[in-house]
DNA sequence: TGTACATCAGTGAACGCGCGTTCACTGATGTAC
DNA sequence: TGTACATCAGTGAACGCGCGTTCACTGATGTAC
């Protein structure tokens, strides 16, 4: 009776503790691997269970991945636009550009964004990825826009939809060809062209 | 003997022709499921043959991708740069991009450009495809530099890699995205942002 | 407090399936005499 | 020209493997009396 709020509901409590592992272990896996590479004996491998337990936690594969990719795409949304009040407004934009695009960002790839991973697969893939990607499209688009310029003939939300292709494309093509010279070049190239797009017009 | 130069090496044609085609199919599939997608059973099929015959063809599938990539990577670009002449040299960057993220080409899977499904799967396919797909970006490159005015503080070369990286991205988003309202609105946006980088400065 | 029963998170083996690759074979084409 | 043999493009079944999913089970936790 003393410890009913501590024993009552643990079994619970170590079900939610378990739940959180494996979309961990999912995240890390779906980012480093893509969809498919992401299996869920792998994914509850990761989480230190086995493939058994899996559908007591997820419906399926598909809601794991589903859950994952809302889970890391807000994680990385957090990430790339915290400590911003530190910066002038007019240099926001580029910074957002800047952490995005970085050599770090590309060689940490279990932990970084999940676009790289997942927007090539979407196409090909159950279809109720793609409005958890579009759901994550949308907030980040909405994010970043209030950091952006005005510019002549361009919504700042178009601003922030181009911005935001031009970061994941760059990303992508500079894992696919990480290890190689082009590799970092396609990360400064895209830095100064999305530059051309966050600055004030002259 | 009169129809000799007929009757020689008529199996030898034979063979070139199937060549040929297990190559078609195998860019039609490449590029409609993606590396992993596109599987030997299917392509063959796709070609009219039997898995079995493969391996008289291809060291591997790895080999028959790699030869796929390169091919409908260069028809592309034949494709993406054709007819410029007509326009003036102004327009001439703008016209690239907005074939290349014009809804037709978002919607004509099959044949159209290989990026979309090559490049999120490289980093965790077979090393060589690296290869690859770094020898089509950089004459990718090549060919578009060309047709770009000059910016201050950026090079023509980085100003197409960007530009590709733009592309990719853009039209892979929005055929992750395909049927969806924010589809369309990625290919605008991502042609408003280019147009921004493809225009002569004031 | 102690005992008997119920619950349920997690296990591990099995399923049907598609994959890349191998291989014994078939039968039309090409060659030798 | 006609016959016997060699070549080789393509067939189709088989292999070992990893996949998503299912299910009978175990054993620690929780409940009833």
């Amino acid at each position: 009776m003393l410890d009913a709020g501590r024993t009552l509901g643990s079994k619970a409590e170590q079900k939610q503790r378990s739940h959180a592992t494996i979309l961990e272990s999912a995240g890390r896996l779906l980012r480093e691997r893509g969809i498919s590479g992401a299996s869920v004996a792998d994914v509850m491998k990761g989480a230190g269970l086995t493939v058994g337990g899996f559908y007591a936690h997820f419906a399926s594969k598909e809601a794991m991945i589903d859950a994952a990719l809302r889970r890391t795409a807000k994680a990385m949304r957090d990430r790339l636009f915290a400590r911003l009040d530190d910066k002038p407004a007019a240099e926001r934009g580029e910074a957002v550009l800047k952490r995005y695009l970085s050599a770090a960002h590309r060689d940490e790839v279990g932990d970084g964004c999940s676009l790289p991973a997942v927007v090539g697969e979407v196409s090909t893939s159950a279809p109720e990825h793609k409005a958890a990607l579009g759901d994550q499209i949308e907030a980040f688009a909405t994010d970043l826009e209030a950091h952006l310029p005005q510019h002549a003939g361009i919504s700042r939300r178009h601003l922030a939809i181009g911005m935001i292709a031009l970061m994941y494309g760059g990303l992508t093509l500079a894992r696919a060809l990480r290890g190689t010279e082009l590799s970092d070049e396609v990360l400064r190239a895209c830095r100064a062209v999305g530059r051309l797009a966050t600055q004030t017009q002259p």
